[in-house]
DNA sequence: ATGTTAAGCGGAGACATCTCCGCTTGTCAA
DNA sequence: TTGACAAGCGGAGATGTCTCCGCTTAACAT
């Protein structure tokens, strides 16, 4: 062997960097301006001064790009989760699962538009296989089988938790979160609430 | 008044009805070619030799084509599903529900294609919002919620029915159900069955 | 038959996503 | 410095969805 070493790890070109500020700032703009929705890629590209081809060589599609517009909140959220599930370590699974998915709810609300850019690949890839595709998927449903892992074993919780988790995500989705709060004039609280009553037959009191 | 008869029901132009055949059946010719996945609205239109105007003219988009396609087999799902309702009359609601759903997956099972198509309105309009829009996805709606109501009233069921049946119909959903075998290997049976467990705390039996 | 009328036709074209590939340019090594 | 080279650029264009609108033509009344 000549040479093993990692093959030189090369550095962002200057031009590049720049324009990924570019091509973020743009799309903020656009979307600020907007709505996420009604922004295309071209649009974006134009604003950004940049080709189409530059523009897709980074995001591949649209919702990579709101991805890495809300990378930030989305670690925090995470470590809000964390704090939450450290700080109630002792408490009951289920009342763990409820302050998690209250505080998931809470970022959505956030972050509506761009959180639905992330979920719809728009046109492009197999819906759901898209979507748990993406990290933040994974990471959200690694965390929910956890917990409800924690529950089967006291005995709370019967099923396949890895079912369970990819159900409770959909239930989650902007999809269906959105469509029970417009169509069904339901209240966040009250998702909440339908959710762990479906769910667990158990009270989220 | 002058005349409040009804305006006079024209006939459908002879024309027009020649079009809407070759469309279902140039339709029907490249979906078995090529998967329903790979055809386009305008290879269809060029198959049948008409304009993409008129092609969108007739339908929407490609769901509505699908559902056209498999309107006569829904017919029949939902005759089936009242044959056994009737037969089934004095079982318990639990037992009558997951018949139900069972008959539905059968037609799943041998429509996927095209179900799937129906039900992914490829680009336009706001997934879940379209798909509850639907026909087919209200009358089953209208259908769930009705055993689940008969389930409450027996005290099997806490949560809101219109709630849970979305929730079902989510679960159900092309992109859930086909997600579930391909992705995390669950057979039809499995699926049911967790599908009863997280929803009802209760063994399909 | 014939005229009137609106349903229906079709295709150009607006706009979107995404790819391909020849040219440019920043980076590293010598 | 300078040369080599991959990373990156950009835009033409393939393909797709869907609309718009002037022309055609089938259906009905006369």
């Amino acid at each position: 062997m000549k040479d093993d070493k990692i093959p030189a790890p090369r550095m962002e070109r200057r031009d590049a960097a720049e324009n990924r500020l570019r091509i973020l700032d743009a799309a903020q703009r656009l979307f600020d301006g907007h709505g996420v929705e009604n922004v295309s890629m071209n649009q974006i590209a134009i604003e950004a001064g940049i080709g189409p081809g530059t523009l897709y060589r980074r995001y591949r599609n649209k919702s990579e790009l709101c991805l890495d517009l809300i990378k930030d909140t989305v670690v925090l959220l995470f470590e809000e989760m964390e704090a939450f599930l450290e700080l109630h370590a002792s408490a009951p699974p289920r009342e763990r699962l409820q302050g998690v998915l209250a505080l998931f709810l809470r970022f959505r609300e956030k972050k509506v538009q761009l959180l639905a850019g992330v979920e719809n690949p728009a046109s492009s890839g197999r819906g759901f296989q898209a979507r748990a595709a993406s990290p933040l998927y994974e990471e959200l449903h690694g965390l929910l089988v956890r917990l409800l892992d924690e529950m089967a074993a006291a005995g709370q919780h019967q099923p396949d938790s890895i079912f369970t988790a990819d159900l409770l995500l959909t239930a989650l989705s902007s999809d269906f979160y959105l469509f029970q709060k417009k169509t069904r004039g339901m209240s966040s609280e009250t998702f909440l609430e339908q959710l762990f009553l479906s769910f667990l037959g158990v009270n989220a009191g």
